[in-house]
DNA sequence: CTTAGGG
DNA sequence: CCCTAAG
């Protein structure tokens, strides 16, 4: 199977993002991808679910740097570091019996050599975590070891975490798993020797039993993270250092800022002992103490906990013939190591996860459900977790399509905000649109399809940009009308590829036309009927939604309450705005006329529906036509 | 889905 | 225009 990597910087948070998937099929003829998982790290070492934005930022670099790894087969939970600051975890996703573990070192190796030189060494040392973090973790610092001071650290000899490998039948790991085989099965983890059979061999005994990093002196930190992550690190900040370390050893990224120490590469709480006993019984058991992973986000093939579990178990003789409680794979061991997650917040990660979903799952439609999935699919062990201050919040991921490869991506809601997906659907080939008037031609139709649906759009990717030299509706051509048909097109054919940040509904200038039919609209039906206005006169021009209408006399009132005054005082209408089309004095005298009209018309103006003295009125005075 | 409002 | 909260 392919690796596909590719990293880049996040200015903002001077954070490393890194996205990697593979789904090479072909290859193993097996449906067993393995997906990865992009987070983001902030600068506080805390990990957050990239958004698809973030993923979209690095979907180029796909395919720029490839780096072909072994076969790996599924580990259920994988991750690699990269670097300092981002981390791939992977997870478990298909499911599928054969799901081996794959050799961690053979990958990290590799894939340090391509990176690391070029982009993380160069962040340990420029992306040290930023001054305030420092000073905060000095003030935790104390905590922490007044904390780690009571942890009692035992057992470090007994257990061995060296994260060399695991079982695997990788044809390609030869070399790697007799290495780590060796040392597992061999208690060498306490002999340097071994240990050192790579001169750079970080001293993985710093990483047995029970770790707990509070005793640890940032040159021990330092030695656990290369220990950890095959790598060496200049960062200095403890609990920098710590939360990576902790996060590497239990393959999560909800780590407790402090006060933790890990063990069989599970964090333990202070509090916790209760799951110590139990993982140790597992790991005797030869049941390695995993905790499940709950990924709510995916309903299409969202294996409950018991899933978890059950393929832990059936693999659990397979995949650790070494050591129990020896997690070697690091990562690997930590497949079932519990993901947390984090309550997405509302509206802006929505938006953004919004953005470049194919929206192939139109399912995930009921977030509100969500909760009580999660809870469900919880695993009773994991709860001690998330006890462990803030970062004890679930983040629910969902799998997600993204250019061929499936990717779990944060759980947000994806509820389409505007019509019905299957618009766009019909959009796409044919066009038996409602069109109230459709009778236009087939090119107009997708056209106003577009428009119509223009707030979806920008959630679909790739629009098959129809080349259009409509002319939309003879009507819109009152001199505006050019300008409109320039928009659509320009819509039409601005979107086809992925839209990179948010991309807007394209923005149409309200012609005058329009103006006027608004004006009409109101006067006839009520301001507020925007539903009905939108149908009944603006049916040809479908890229207006009630919404759009509504916003439209919001402001032509405005326009009404401050141009119109400002004309008449100061005699000279200035030039306000060259470039916007000035509105009639005509019109929006109208629109002054019919505001108060219907405002003060006892709140609830009678809509005049009946050509009403109203309508008349109005439209008098407006301007003639209409 | 519609409206009303705030942003 | 966008986004939400309410019906």
């Amino acid at each position: 199977m392919k690796f596909d990597l590719s990293m880049e910087m996040d200015d903002s948070h001077g954070t490393m993002v890194n996205k990697s998937e593979e789904n090479d099929f072909e290859k193993k003829g097996t449906s067993d991808p393995v997906v990865y998982q992009l987070v983001r790290v902030e600068g506080d070492g805390t990990l957050v679910p990239a958004t698809e934005d973030d993923v979209l930022q690095f979907e180029h670099f796909l395919h720029n740097e490839k780096v072909d790894l072994p076969p790996i087969e599924d580990a259920d939970h994988v991750e690699e570091f990269f670097n300092n600051d981002c981390m791939l975890l992977k997870k478990p996703d298909l499911e599928d019996g054969s799901s081996k573990l794959e050799t961690v070192e053979a990958h990290t190796q590799k894939l340090g050599a391509n990176l690391e030189e070029n982009i993380l060494q160069s962040l340990d040392d420029s992306l040290s975590p930023p001054s305030d973090f420092r000073i905060h973790s000095q003030h935790s610092d104390k905590l922490l070891t007044e904390q780690g001071a009571n942890v009692t650290r035992q057992d470090n000899a007994s257990t061995e975490t060296t994260k060399s490998t695991v079982l695997n039948d990788s044809c390609c790991a030869e070399k790697y798993k007799a290495d780590a085989c060796s040392r597992s099965v061999c208690d060498t983890s306490t002999d340097p020797s071994v240990s050192g059979v790579n001169s750079s061999m970080p001293d993985f005994s710093i990483l047995r039993g029970e770790v707990c990093l509070d005793d640890l002196t940032i040159r021990e930190l330092q030695e656990a993270f290369r220990a950890t992550f095959g790598r060496q690190t200049n960062v200095k900040d403890k609990i920098w250092l710590k939360r990576r370390i902790t996060m590497g050893l239990t393959n999560s990224y909800d780590v407790p800022s402090s006060g933790c120490v890990v063990k069989d590469y599970k964090i333990v709480g202070k509090d916790a002992k209760n799951d110590m006993s139990d993982m140790d019984e597992r790991a005797k058991t030869g049941l390695r103490a995993t905790s499940v992973v709950i990924y709510p986000g995916n309903e299409g093939d969202s294996p409950s906990s018991s899933y978890y579990q059950s393929e832990d178990q059936e693999d659990s003789s397979k995949r650790v013939p070494i050591h129990n409680d020896e997690p070697q794979g690091n990562l690997l061991g930590e497949q079932c190591t519990d993901k947390r997650t984090r309550k997405p917040t509302k509206r802006y990660i929505e938006e953004l996860s919004d953005i470049e979903t194919h929206d192939s799952t139109v399912k995930n439609s009921s977030p509100a459900k969500r909760p009580a999935h999660d809870e469900l699919l919880m695993n009773p062990r994991v709860a001690p977790f998330n006890e462990t201050g803030s970062l004890g919040t679930i983040y629910p991921t969902r799998k997600d399509t993204f250019g061929g490869f499936s990717v779990h991506v944060p759980y947000v809601s994806r509820m389409r905000r505007g019509r019905p997906r299957k618009d766009f659907i019909s959009f796409a080939d044919k066009g038996p649109s409602v069109e109230p008037k459709g009778i236009q031609p087939s090119v107009e139709m997708i056209l106003v399809k577009d428009g119509d649906k223009g707030n979806h759009l920008r959630k679909v990717p790739e629009v098959p940009l129809k080349v259009s030299s409509e002319n939309e509706h003879a009507e819109a051509v009152d001199g505006k009308g050019v300008r409109n048909l320039q928009a659509k097109v320009c819509s039409a054919v601005s979107k086809p590829k992925i839209k990179h940040g948010l991309t807007r509904k394209h923005h149409r200038a309200w012609t005058l036309s329009e103006v006027v039919k608004l004006v009409d609209g109101v006067a006839r039906y009520g301001a507020g009927k925007w539903s009905e206005i939108r149908k009944l006169s603006f049916a040809s021009y479908s890229y207006r939604t009630s919404v759009d209408l509504k916003d439209k006399w919001r402001n032509l009132i405005r326009a009404t309450q401050t141009q119109l005054p400002a004309q008449k005082d100061g005699a000279c209408p200035r030039k306000t705005n060259p470039s916007i089309i000035p509105i009639p004095p005509s019109i929006l005298l109208r629109v002054k006329e019919l505001h108060e009209l219907q405002s003060q018309g006892g709140g609830f103006t009678a809509p005049v529906k009946f050509s009403g003295q109203d309508g008349k009125v109005l439209q008098g005075k407006g301007s003639g036509f209409l």
